[in-house]
DNA sequence: ATGGGTGCAAAGTGTTTGCAAGTAT
DNA sequence: ATACTTGCAAACACTTTGCACCCAT
């Protein structure tokens, strides 16, 4: 007995806010999605994104201290901005061949794998010089 | 005017358990330290691991959600069970070929990247099939 | 009508911090 | 003696949850 999901218009608000904001964190969504409504909830939200990751609808991005949400499904690396925060998806294909070196090597059943660059980007970089 | 460390009591025990306790997250090292000191309190150990990672003789390991400390202070990536949660050490040299690359592409002053790869342990494995 | 969904507020985690007293140097 | 550190408790940021009412199906 699957649990049959409801289409509200909370739950649609909280996927399009993702689909129009690239790696926003729960509370960006929350802000977003008030000005369209007012009346929603924090727990509205993070309870849609929660459910959203679940079917499927969105992909979580655990980047150092808050969750973030994407809009795309498919594994991919990211690059972000250790000064302003900025997040950017990294211009590299997904290696499949980790995966399977460290299957091999540690026997784990080895799903995924995630990097993260960490730098500056460019416009923090002429900030800090310009000091 | 750099400030003067101190060689308290309290800073070494918390070292002490990091060296001897992989991947710990605060509050692990906390109850460890608590065993051998049972008047310290939780703002302390974290003061001090704060403090120890700026100093540079304990590395910062942000996984999913609680931060975990390493005395390893080179580079290197991490393997995580999805299912206990248990952190190993990736068998994988650090690839610095990859930060040149998304310095070239990005224009980012990449620094450094962190992979994480997630899995199934043996010993979850074998538990999962035996259900 | 039925059971998933919502708003609200309270409760939970993990971590930080203000302050007065304590202590390494 | 000086000023970094500690213990304690309150405060924080982010997220989850209990509950009564609401609404999509």
């Amino acid at each position: 007995m699957t649990i049959r999901r409801r289409n509200t218009k909370q739950r649609q608000l909280v996927l399009d806010a993702v689909l129009n904001n690239k790696h926003a964190s729960a509370d960006e969504i929350y802000l977003v999605v008030r000005e369209l409504d007012d009346k929603i909830s924090r727990g509205t939200v993070y309870r849609n994104l929660k459910l959203l990751v679940e079917s499927g609808d969105l992909q979580l991005v655990e980047m150092e201290d808050v969750a973030r949400y994407d809009w795309r499904l498919d594994d991919h690396y990211h690059v972000v901005c250790t000064n302003c925060g900025e997040i950017l998806d990294a211009p590299l294909e997904y290696d499949l061949e980790l995966d399977n070196i460290i299957k091999s090597k540690t026997h784990y059943g080895v799903l995924r794998h995630k990097i993260t660059f960490e730098g500056i980007c460019e416009a923090c970089s002429k900030k800090i010089e310009d000091k």
